[in-house]
DNA sequence: TATTGTTATACTCTATAACTATA
DNA sequence: TATAGTTATAGAGTATAACAATA
């Protein structure tokens, strides 16, 4: 049992403000950069750690076995992906990013990050500089 | 043609870390409230504004009009919304929030923003500041 | 003819269950 | 037996095309 030094309901205005300038900016980006289907885009960043498992894959993006193996097969057709089967264990393939995927997430990852910033090309550099402190409070705030 | 006061590159380091910090926010509170699909929450809260057509409906929310017309029959089917003939064009038919529509749509409201205010119970005041302002300016750049 | 809404159909992403091949 | 991966199948949510009713 969590001791709550602090009344959560007190919270509550900001919570939503904080809550509903975060999903409006996150589908405002996501309808703005139709590049790579952020499923298979997650799967590219995780894979840019190094090589994994399908299984590994999966857990980490929190999907079925099924699904993780369907979009690794996608972005193998793509050419994204390479699959080897692990030697010491033939059971399992290794699933490593190409070249030609690591170009598709680092372009994916551009299209986001400039679509962004051409939304903060007007900021003072007082705003920037809120803005960055309150990504910072937020990435704290939503942990790991 | 809009003139560009700055580059945006100098931007791209701080547009990054805004984007992913309200990216994994809203990937956050939407893994972890359940309870009503998210596009049929957001018809809900339309039409918290007043009574709209389907058509009306999927404009707003940019979505085809069989999609529109099958979710308003599912909110129909769960006595969330009802629908009338419009009495001056009965081709249309007007779509209306019933009380337990209303009470879905602010349990669903209800549920996130306690969600939210459960991340911020360990933030200091000035904290809880700076996440006001972020997400003000958040607000601003997004635009309406 | 044009417009509103629906039905028919299909595609994508997700899941569970059943199968295979290894261990 | 248990595990990694796949295939088979189905359920959401989306779309376009074709249709009905009304303007």
């Amino acid at each position: 049992m969590t001791v709550r030094l602090r009344d959560t309901t007190d919270l509550i205005p900001i919570a939503r403000e904080v809550r509903l300038a975060a999903q409006s900016l996150a589908r405002h980006v996501k309808d703005h950069t139709p590049s790579l289907a952020p499923h298979l885009f997650t799967v590219l960043a995780w894979l840019e750690e190094g090589p994994a498992t399908a299984r590994d894959l999966a857990g980490r993006e929190r999907v079925s076995a099924p699904s993780m193996s369907k979009s690794v097969s996608e972005l193998e057709g793509r050419g994204f992906v390479s699959r080897a089967v692990d030697p010491s264990d033939a059971r399992q393939k290794i699933v490593s990013l190409t070249d030609s995927g690591r170009e598709a997430l680092h372009r994916g990852r551009a299209d986001r990050d400039e679509y962004m910033a051409a939304l903060l090309v007007d900021c003072t550099p007082e705003e920037l500089e809120g803005l960055q402190r309150g990504a910072e409070l937020l990435r704290k705030v939503v942990g790991p």
